[in-house]
DNA sequence: TAAAATTATACCTTAAAGGGTGTAAATGTT
DNA sequence: AACATTTACACCCTTTAAGGTATAATTTTA
């Protein structure tokens, strides 16, 4: 698989630290996980450890669920 | 961490499964993740890889993404 | 309740994720 | 443009997820 900056998971942290004004080592060091995985997180490396992800998400109040795929995802399948 | 049945990941697994009546051997058949993967997954094993839940979520039309945390998530956070 | 089917547990192997650190590139600021 | 800050990339190391298989337990069916 390749990589993605436009999948969910990296926009979402992305955007969310953009938002929060932090910088990827402070988002590492808020959550706790290692500056190279927030790195590979927000550059959509396809992947990743769920609770390393939800260590993240968590830190914006989010969490991983299955959701229905929507027509964008549903497009990209065939990438 | 602990491993939980009765997290949104394993129970929506399980609960689909059952739905389509299928067997695990089934599943694993169909998505391609092992037999030890489904299992894993629908008893809560709490570290999974995000490119295989995907590859079993993507067969019920289904993905994972960042989504609020719920109250009962919210809940159980202190485990 | 006995047999069959499904699910759970255990052991071992292999591949790769995550982490640390150092360096290069890119971005931003004055 | 020079400088500081932030982000990206490359290296090696340790840990562990995932798979296969074989066995036990559980559930289902006849």
């Amino acid at each position: 698989m390749e990589w993605d900056r436009k999948n969910t998971i990296a926009q979402f942290v992305r955007d969310r630290r953009k938002k929060a004004n932090l910088t990827q080592v402070e988002l590492s060091d808020f959550t706790g996980v290692g500056l190279r995985f927030v790195r590979e997180l927000e550059q959509g490396k396809p992947n990743v450890m769920t609770d390393k992800v939800n260590q993240v998400l968590l830190f914006f109040g989010h969490t991983l669920t299955p959701t229905p795929i929507s027509d964008e995802t549903r497009r990209n399948l065939g990438k």
